[in-house]
DNA sequence: ATAGATGCAAAGGGTTTGCACTTGA
DNA sequence: TCAAGTGCAAACCCTTTGCATCTAT
């Protein structure tokens, strides 16, 4: 995959890159289209999932809202979405002090916290 | 909504209310048939989101799935999915074991913990 | 030159809606 | 009785796929 560097894979990566939150497809398609008018919707998806089955960006997905994605090199970290002006905000750092206990028999690979409420500038 | 009681609602709201984990919208139609064969998908919709509306169950989304519904008076607690069954578990309890740091002028309003591994049955 | 990538439009899969029929109160 | 509720099918969305065209190598 993505084994011909294009200005739409080359302005889509970047897009989703320089992002400070995570972005959906039409945010993506909306910011990539500045710089590639004629963008389709179909090379946005075709991008995104080679973007991440190569690794490179990762799925952010909050609960009642359309999956959004963001760099994939980016520290453990987790997300916090504001009720109000229903933004996204990284979160440094992991907020589970331990490790997760479960019931005897399971194992635990990885987990995902997301913090509703508002964010200060809502505040 | 919901003005009148009918042997689909009924049954639709138990199958969700006396099982004992997230029901997808399949799950819920394939349970509610062996008691209403002609049930229609579109009834299922129709009810879940009557129930959704009047706060009788609420939904559970686990990334990466369909979204599932449980009733919405069990007490305080998390998700746990098998990757290998597809299988959502409770989990008791939370396992934030203070209450979670945020920035600065960010009020926390609730979380949701997802965990991802492999159930007892699996193992 | 030529296989990979794109844009468009059609196809898919899941959810909602329109409508005539059924049914609870 | 008769409006709420149902089942079916069509309509909708969002995402993926097919295909002719374009383009990076």
């Amino acid at each position: 995959m993505m084994q011909r560097r294009t200005r739409q894979r080359d302005t889509i990566r970047a897009v989703i890159e320089r992002a400070n939150r995570p972005l959906d497809v039409q945010d993506v398609l909306a910011r990539a289209r500045r710089h590639v008018p004629r963008l389709g919707i179909a090379t946005v998806y075709r991008t995104i999932n080679a973007l991440l089955a190569d690794g490179i960006i990762v799925p952010v997905e909050i609960p009642g809202r359309p999956v959004t994605y963001e760099r994939a090199n980016l520290r453990h970290h987790h997300h916090f979405y504001c009720t109000a002006c229903k933004k996204v905000y990284e979160m440094e750092g992991c907020l589970l002090g331990t490790r997760p206990a479960a019931p005897c028999g399971f194992k635990v690979e990885s987990h995902e916290i997301t913090l509703f409420g508002t964010c200060a500038a809502c505040a």
